[in-house]
DNA sequence: TGAAAAATGTAATGTTATTACATGTCATTT
DNA sequence: AAATGACATGTAATAACATTACATTTTTCA
């Protein structure tokens, strides 16, 4: 485990984003926080994609890229520990991130093999979760 | 290794695309492509897109999507066989495109552990190239 | 309190990707 | 050869995702 840092306290921009997407069961883009928010005085795009930078930054959210849409942490943050990866299910939409150590070890492995100095990792699985199988 | 599987021959809006993307040495983007692609007659995005889908089809040519732009692919075509992995430098923007068994392998064995049926992988490692560090 | 840093509001613009519809090309069948 | 069907292409319009620029407000902290 890396060490714990604590975030600041969450402005309120911050919050209203991260508690849309902390009540939601699958990943959300910009827009459609966006538009959940446009009662709350939300306006602007930039007001959702300022929010998500700083709770990217805080390990509070994840950028999903492959779609475009973001996840709350499904721990309680994941900090300087990056997730190791990201099960998209096609079907439901549902997400679940996996923190495995052994894969996270693995691909600094095949980094260190070509000499690549490793800065961040995006894995994300594509296919269908035992539900909906 | 999975089977191998001829693709057609390719159109000519294919392998005017393909051609810009053997001749670049880091990905482009669909729009890069197209401007390269007015003079031989290019207009619309569109032409870029479809000729893309068909390229990514027949493994020819990876979509990176923490990137939104595309490259060729490193290897005779990927076919079945799905790359594993993409190291891609934040410096020079070089990718370099790794087929890792046992890197699949250990996805694969994730996935199962939790009855989820894998279609698609993606795997980007972003950082610094032994050239760049 | 006063200055600096961070957050916010708003408009405009830039970038990436798709939908819709018309036309063209080519192999297969009659 | 004409008719068919599958696929490829041309073009315009629009949708979806993201950033730049600039003004203002709030927070932090010396
Ligand atoms: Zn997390
Ligand atoms: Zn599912
Ligand atoms: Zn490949
Ligand atoms: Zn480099």
């Amino acid at each position: 485990m890396g060490t714990h840092l604590h975030h600041p306290t969450l402005k309120k921009n911050q919050q209203l984003v991260q508690d849309v997407l902390l009540a939601s069961s699958s990943p959300l883009s910009a827009y459609s926080i966006l538009d959940v928010l446009r009662d709350q005085g939300f306006r602007a795009p930039l007001q959702v994609y300022r929010a998500l930078d700083k709770l990217v930054e805080f390990g509070l959210v994840h950028k999903l890229e492959s779609l475009n849409a973001f996840v709350a942490c499904s721990h309680e943050e994941c900090e300087l520990d990056e997730p190791a990866a990201f099960m998209i299910c096609e079907t439901c939409e549902g997400v679940s991130e996996l923190n495995d150590s052994k894969l996270t070890g693995y691909l600094g492995k095949l980094a260190s093999k070509e000499n690549f100095t490793l800065k961040h990792t995006t894995v994300e699985l594509h296919g269908l979760c035992s539900n909906c199988e």
